[in-house]
RNA sequence: GGCCCCUUCGUUCAGUGGUUUAGGACUCCGGCCUUUCACGCCGGCAACACGGGUUCGAAUCCCGUAGGGGUCACCA
């Protein structure tokens, strides 16, 4: 079998999630049938900048990797692909319908429709437009013109009988035709609708599968409708579940994020990734900043491969085990078949834990590529010294020394900026300073540690680390006496990579500066207190 | 409200008439490891919405109830 899938986007500026795991499916689709995946642009609606509206969309596409081969950009047979650009393309669609007698104008007034729409509301009947302005015949159409009338066109649904048909994931579907109302295909200003305009869209593009949000399922009656009418092989259907919000049963929505951020979980990875902005320095809200959007992803630092992992598991499974696929397992592996019916919640902690296994495997090489624009970007590193081999190499030190402890490509510069910052910018958790440091000879034990490393003369690891447990022998100390205080000596913070790697990657002039230091703040810290 | 859809642990995904004392993963809770924090390891809690059928036997089939959702635009 031979696929073509699609995905539609609106330019509104941003990638939503949900829309990523619809894309992710027909993407998976075509790709496993050798088919092709074309992007269409929705932007009928629109009025301007749709490029730049557009542009977070496409990097969006691009970040997770998911190439599209019909489309914005990359062209293809059966372009335009901007639907504002298809218009003629519609305007005969709608001619056809109207000389075939399945679509007619229409006159009446919004008004005299919303009336008719009351009235059988009132007497609790199912709605259904009377045709009353209906021109079927010129003499018609010029009467209601001579009133000033303007007419839209409407499609002439049948008004008995089913439409049935097969989605591949919910199997046989069936609805009452006279259920359907006489929708506008094309607006009294000449410019079409959507329905017609998809349909349309999906024939000259080939399309084979529509594979979409459920929302649309009730839609699909008048859409095969048109493409019957218009005399189109009726392509085959998917409806997915919608993406649900955290903890909820309501559609994942980028307008309620200040909701999902009473969700602990949710806020948490919110917060997580407001650490890494800031350390880069934009400062962006939660509307256009926040875990619904790909764009924190990307911005954050988590791995495509992560992101579409778990997403494809969001309502669909090989099996109730097999959760690690690669995204090459995912196209060999992915049915529609399998896609569940109901729709499923989004999670950010399981995202999360996709996250951590795939960080685990990536690479040093690999990791090293990835942060060194977070290290630029945040101020740690020049531009120049990135591109020094000494520097990756030292980076590589720093990230293997971090181990599991970093998630995500940002969380270098929370977890090891002490390793680029110059003696003096050394910034003090206070609250780890306080308790390991401000006490009693903590600055003798700190004096000895001094002299002690400072006779260290292979200043690598493992000597560090034979040194000073040494040192404990002759002591008598415990380990946990000494890491503290030169963890917050010699890096500030409380936590941290191991300490013996951290001082080795330091090398020996910065411990013994920055302990040094380190003394003398508490010197003086303690004076300070002794004082009044 | 009409029509359509959905309903298994807190979450997510299995399970399609007996292999099920309903399984995996995430979370959570214990414990181990340990130089902090992570990681890792071991263990634990935890669900078939409800009510009727059908059947020797139902989470699995049928009907109903309840709850949730989608859709009913000159939006997409």
């Amino acid at each position: 079998m031979t696929a073509r899938t699609r995905f539609a986007p609106s330019p509104t500026g941003y990638l939503h999630i949900g829309g990523v795991r619809t894309a992710l499916f027909n993407w998976l689709f075509a790709k496993q049938n050798g088919g092709q995946f074309i992007l269409r642009i929705d932007d009928t609606d629109q009025k301007r900048n749709v490029e730049t509206a557009l542009k977070p969309i496409l990097d969006g596409f691009r970040w997770l990797g998911m190439d599209w081969d019909e489309g914005p950009e990359v062209g293809g047979p059966y372009g335009p692909y901007y639907q504002s650009e298809r218009s003629k393309r519609y305007e005969e669609g709608v001619a056809t319908l109207l000389e075939k007698g399945l679509a007619y104008y229409d006159y009446a007034h919004p008004e005299e429709l919303q009336a008719e729409r009351q009235a059988a509301e009132k007497e609790k009947r199912p709605f259904l437009y009377s045709r009353r302005f209906m021109a079927d015949t010129d003499e018609k159409k010029e009467a209601f013109e001579a009133e000033g009338r303007k007419a839209v066109v409407r499609l002439k649904m049948p008004r008995e009988g089913n439409c049935s048909f097969v989605d591949l994931v919910r199997g046989e579907v069936s609805f009452e035709w006279a259920q359907e109302q006489d929708h506008v295909i094309q607006r009294n200003d000449g410019t079409c609708l959507y329905h017609l305009a998809t349909v349309i869209d999906d024939h000259d593009f080939k399309i084979t599968h529509v594979i979409r949000a459920v929302e649309h399922l009730s839609n699909t009656p008048r859409q095969i409708f048109i493409a019957q009418g218009l005399g189109y092989d009726i392509p085959e259907y998917a409806h997915l579940p919608y993406v649900a919000e955290p903890n909820g049963k309501n559609k994942l929505s980028k307008r309620k994020i200040p909701h999902y951020l009473k969700n602990r979980e949710f806020k948490k990875v919110y917060d997580h990734g407001v650490t890494i902005a800031n350390r880069l320095g934009f400062a962006e809200d939660a509307e256009t900043f926040n875990p619904v959007l790909v764009d924190f992803y990307e911005k954050t630092g988590y791995l495509p491969s992560a992101i579409l992992n778990y997403l494809a598991l969001l309502g669909w499974s090989l099996d109730g085990e097999t959760e690690d696929f690669s995204v090459d397992d995912l196209i060999k592996h992915f049915t529609l078949e399998r896609v569940t019916k109901a729709p499923a919640g989004f999670d950010p902690q399981k995202l999360w834990a996709f996250q951590d296994r795939f960080m685990q495997r990536l690479s040093t090489a690999d990791k090293v590529f990835a942060m060194l624009p977070f290290l630029i970007n945040s101020g740690l590193l020049s531009k120049e010294d990135a591109e020094l081999e000494t520097e990756k190499e030292r980076l590589g030190q720093i990230i293997e020394a971090c181990g599991d402890r970093l998630k995500v490509m940002g969380d270098l510069l929370e977890y090891a900026d002490f390793f680029y910052v110059s003696n003096a910018n050394l910034v003090y958790n206070e609250k780890d300073f306080k308790k390991r440091l401000l006490k009693e000879n903590a600055d003798l034990l700190l004096e000895k540690l001094i002299s002690r490393i400072d006779s260290i003369e292979s200043f690598d690891t493992k000597s560090i680390e034979n040194s000073l447990r040494t040192f404990l022998e002759e002591e008598g100390l415990k380990m946990g006496e000494i890491v503290h205080p030169l963890r917050i000596g010699t890096t500030g913070k409380g936590v941290g990579p191991g300490i013996f790697d951290s001082l080795s990657i330091l090398g020996k002039e910065v411990c013994l500066a920055r302990l040094q230091q380190t003394l003398e703040r508490i010197r003086s810290a303690m004076g300070v207190r002794k004082q009044p």
